[in-house]
DNA sequence: CTCGTCGAATGGTCAGACCATTGCATCGGA
DNA sequence: TCCGATGCAATGGTCTGACCATTCGACGAG
C-alpha cells in the first residue's frame, strides 16, 4: 500500500496525557537531576508552587508524596530553618520498603531474592573484613551475643537480622549497604514463618549460630578470601534448611 | 537518684503522631505483607475506602500516591474490569527512579556506585552467558549495530545503556536485572556529561565499541567463566576515561 | 440481532476553609 | 538592660464538596 520506496508507516505515539501530579513529579525531578536542587534546599512552599505550575495544591502535595516515599523530599510544619518541604537523602528507607512489598507480592521469585542476596553479601563481607572497625565488631558482637541468649525465634531472627546489617554497614559502601539491608530486611518476615513452621527449630538454631560465628571470625581475621564462601554456603543452607512453601 | 536497686529510668518514647496519609499506607501495606492483596486485585474505590479508615479523600489519595511512586499501586479511571485502584507490579520504574535521583543527590558516592555496578553486572553477565537466548542475542547484537554505526554521542550513550539493559535481562533474574538497570540508567546521564567533555571522544569511543562486542562473543560462546572479568575491566576502564569531576 | 445512547462508577482536579505546629518579633515587667 | 510571655505569620495537615473526564455495561431503538 505505501506507494513510495522507503516510505515510513506513520508510527502513531500514543499521546502522554499525564496527570497533574506527575507532571509536578517531572519538574521538581529535573531540578534535582540537573542539580539545581541539592540535599537541604528547601522548595517554595505548596501555596506558592501550585500556582506557579499551574495546578491546585492538593496536585503539587500528591507530588510531594510520591518523592517523599522515595526518600527524596521530607516536610515538616512551621516556620524557620527545617520547616517546609526540603531535599532529603532518605534513600534506605525507600528502598527497603520497596524491596519488601515487592518480595512480599512474590513479583521478584524467591530463588532469585537468595541468588541477589548471595551476591551481595559475598560482596558486602569482604569488604568487612577490609573495613571493619572495632565498632562494627562490637555491633556484630551485640547481635552474636543477643542470637546465642533467646530462645524466642522472633528475637533470634531481629538479631540475625541486627547481624547481617552490621556486616554490611561495615562494608561502607552506601550503595551495597542499602541494597543488602532491603533484601535481609524483606527475608525478615518469610524467614520467621518458616522459623515457626518447623517441628523443633533447636538444631537449626544451633547451626545457624555457629555459622554466624564463624562469619564473625573471618571478619575480625580479615580473611577477606574465605569469608564470602562462608556467606554463601550460611544463606544457602539457611534457605535449604527452611520450609518456605508459600500458601 | 533512682532509689531502688534494678529501677529503670523511664524512657519516654516520643509519641508516634503520624500522618493520616501514612496511617493509610500502613493498613494497605500490612494487606499486602500479610498476602490479603494480591498483585491484580482491587482495591475499594477512594470514596469508599476513605470513610472506612476514618479519613479523607485526600488522604487516601495520598496514601495512593506514595505507594504508586513504589510501583506496588496503579489507578484507573473508569467502570469495570482493570480500573479503579489495583495492586500492580511494576518494580523496575520505581526502583530505577530511586536510584537515579540519589544518585544524582550524590547520596551514593560515585565510587560505591561504580563498585556496585561493577558486582551487579559481573553478576548479571555470568548468568547471560549461561541462559542468554537467540532472541537475547538478536538484542545485544541490534545494540550493537546502533553503536557501531553513530557519530552522536547521545544515541552511542543510548544504545550502550541498551546494551547493558540486554545483557541484565538475558541473565533471567528479575531482581538482579532490575537493580544492574536502574545503576545503569543512573550512570546515564553522568556518562553523556563524560563524553561531552571530552576533547575528542572517538578514540575512546572505538575502544568501547571493541569492549562490548568482546563481551557479545563471550556471551554468544557461554564463556561464563572469563566474561566477568571482561565487563569488570570494561566499566572500570569507562570511568578512568571519564572526567566526572563534578561541578 | 446490532448499533447507538445513556448513565453509573471511577479516578482527576480544583477551590476553599480551617487546624496544628513552629519560630520569630514584639512588648511588658523586673 | 534583660528576659520571659504573648501574639503573629508562615508552613504543612486535613477535610469538605464540587465538578470534570473516562470507561464500560445496560438498555432501548431500529
Amino acid at each position: 500500500m505505501t506507494g513510495l520506496t522507503g516510505r515510513q508507516d506513520p508510527d502513531w505515539q500514543p499521546v502522554e496525557r499525564s496527570r497533574a501530579d506527575e507532571l509536578v513529579v517531572a519538574q521538581i525531578e529535573e531540578q534535582i537531576l540537573q542539580g539545581k536542587l541539592r540535599v537541604g534546599d528547601r522548595l517554595p512552599s505548596e501555596r506558592d508552587l501550585a500556582p506557579r505550575l499551574g495546578v491546585s495544591r492538593s496536585a503539587v502535595r500528591e507530588a510531594i508524596r510520591a518523592l517523599e516515599a522515595h526518600g527524596v523530599l521530607r516536610s515538616a510544619v512551621g516556620v524557620g530553618p527545617g520547616s517546609g518541604t526540603t531535599v532529603a537523602a532518605m534513600p534506605s528507607e525507600a528502598l527497603t520498603r520497596l524491596v519488601r512489598l515487592h518480595v512480599a507480592l512474590a513479583n521478584f521469585p524467591l530463588e532469585d531474592v537468595v541468588e541477589a542476596r548471595v551476591m551481595l553479601e559475598r560482596h558486602s563481607i569482604r569488604l568487612a573484613c577490609q573495613r571493619a572497625t572495632d565498632a562494627d565488631c562490637a555491633t556484630m558482637d551485640e547481635a552474636l551475643e543477643q542470637m546465642d541468649g533467646t530462645e524466642d525465634q522472633q528475637t533470634f531472627n531481629r538479631w540475625d537480622t541486627a547481624f547481617h546489617v552490621a556486616v554490611a554497614e561495615a562494608g561502607r559502601n552506601r550503595l551495597v549497604a542499602d541494597m543488602t539491608i532491603a533484601i535481609r530486611d524483606a527475608m525478615h518476615a518469610p524467614i520467621l514463618r518458616g522459623l515457626q513452621r518447623l517441628p523443633d527449630w533447636r538444631p537449626l538454631r544451633d547451626q545457624l549460630r555457629a555459622q554466624h560465628h564463624r562469619l564473625f571470625d573471618a571478619i575480625r581475621a580479615g580473611d577477606a578470601d574465605s569469608a564470602p564462601a562462608l556467606v554463601e554456603d550460611h544463606i544457602r543452607f539457611t534457605f535449604r534448611s527452611l520450609p518456605m512453601t508459600e500458601d
